[in-house]
DNA sequence: AAACATATTTTTGTACACAATATGAAAATA
DNA sequence: TATTTTCATATTGTGTACAAAAATATGTTT
């Protein structure tokens, strides 16, 4: 059971005394890299879970104030989130959180599919009962977090669920690299996906353990191939967000309404 | 034409006032992230050509020193490389050049295979002229390398090649995950490859060139899996590198010899 | 001489302070 | 009134100091 983030407001606030860290922050020195670890975990789980819109400013007194450590280590957790493109860090204008593009957005999902796709032999090679219960278990959950709306839980199962499914195959790289595009599709996701789509009509998850569990490779890779496109097409058929060029047309239209209000 | 690292011992000496930066040093303020990435670079070169050996300490005061910067900067840059899996930090123990196992060498080899075949597709469907000619530079000065027995530009220029082939499929996410696997290829090719191995022989780089150019996406795609696999071959072959375990049997050997001398 | 315990030194982790830069508001000018 | 300039404020970048931990050296005991 992972630690629930706080339910922070849509923007950082000041002054509030502490974050609860979760489990972790039982014990009190906490020591060497386990607070960082906590530190980096909440802000991880709140950005890919969208409690952190996209865009929102991240300052460096603010998240230090709010998990009482000083900005050294504050950027430390900021610069990895960077690296992992989950943030997004401007020379002398601080961290926000990544507002990834369409163009991001498809690439990332082109990835998924060759690496997800890619894997799949050696997963159906080294699949053992335990690891197919495990992603049983995963399906089950997701159900659940289905069935009480929690939209931000499902996705994060869902990612949950491929990241698993990867790790039957026995290579820690492999794993790692697809964590990193599993996050960066929860924030996508959480950006340009339509409320409940994503997760909802696509939790045919159910059926690739089927296909896995009776060997069938190639059923595998085309299920999954199929599967992912479904996922990006139900998020990111939105089309360009307006951002830089658009924001400029928007205010030339509400100029204009203005004027001929007057 | 890329800035050439500070040929370094073998160890990190203390005592040498400043580390020529190249061509990026010119520029006296340095301010904002330049200069880190400068550093970034020095370092990245000198573990990804070998020039410092896998498991060499690299203590933050020295780097500080040879960088003429303080341990703040040197602390960014050691992580990041850690992130990127080139150095190895461990807590209250510093970084070292990372020492990848043979596990981890092959799970990096199969990644590869993963990533690099499957962007084949649409490296083959967005090939332009200019870009398979950039591909055929790369190949040029690989071949003026290996003839003047540069093994460590033949190594660098190897992995640029593979990058900037897959490249051309116009995926960033991808490039920069390639980018990643190659770097840390070299860093096992490095560590333990024969010398003058996994690149004198392997230069048939130009062969793949022509089939992307006839739009053979089923011959490139062999092609690749094939010389990947022929790379990890001559590479990884010597099996199982002695560290701790062996380690003490070294030292009874060397005891047990030095016993009998007198 | 070997093994253990202790002290010293070295190195890293964290916080803090100051400098550099960007941001936003007020004032000056056209 | 619109635009530019200047200045105040807030935020980030970088260096340094101190605390904590590990590595190393020293000394003691068996």
């Amino acid at each position: 059971m992972r630690s629930t983030p706080t339910d922070w407001g849509e923007e950082m606030t000041r002054k509030r005394s502490s974050i609860d860290l979760g489990p972790m922050q039982a014990e009190e020195g906490m020591s060497g890299s386990g607070r960082d670890e906590a530190i980096y975990r909440n802000l991880y789980l709140a950005i890919v879970e969208n409690h952190l819109e996209p865009g929102t400013k991240l300052p460096e007194d603010t998240l230090a104030e709010a998990f009482a450590v000083s900005r050294t280590s504050i950027r430390k957790v900021l610069q990895r989130l960077a690296y992992e493109r989950l943030v997004d860090i401007r020379l002398n204008r601080g961290a926000t959180v990544a507002q990834p593009t369409v163009k991001e957005a498809r690439d990332i999902f082109a990835a998924r599919r060759i690496v997800e796709c890619g894997v799949i032999p050696q997963v159906v090679a080294k699949a053992t009962p335990a690891r197919l219960d495990a992603l049983r278990d995963i399906v089950r959950r997701e159900h659940e977090a289905e069935a009480r709306r929690d939209r931000r839980e499902a996705i994060f199962l869902s990612g949950e669920f491929h990241v698993e499914l990867a790790r039957i195959a026995d290579n820690e790289t492999i794993a790692e690299l697809l964590t990193g595009l599993v996050s960066r599709s929860s924030l996508v996701i959480a950006t340009y996906g339509a409320p409940m789509a994503g997760s909802c009509r696509h939790s045919e998850h159910h059926d690739v353990i089927d296909l896995i569990a009776s060997g069938d490779v190639e059923g595998a890779r085309a299920w999954m191939e199929r599967h992912l496109k479904d996922v990006e097409r139900s998020v990111v058929l939105v089309e360009e967000t307006p951002s830089a060029p658009d924001l400029r047309k928007i205010l030339d239209e509400v100029a204009r309404r203005h004027r001929s209000d007057r």
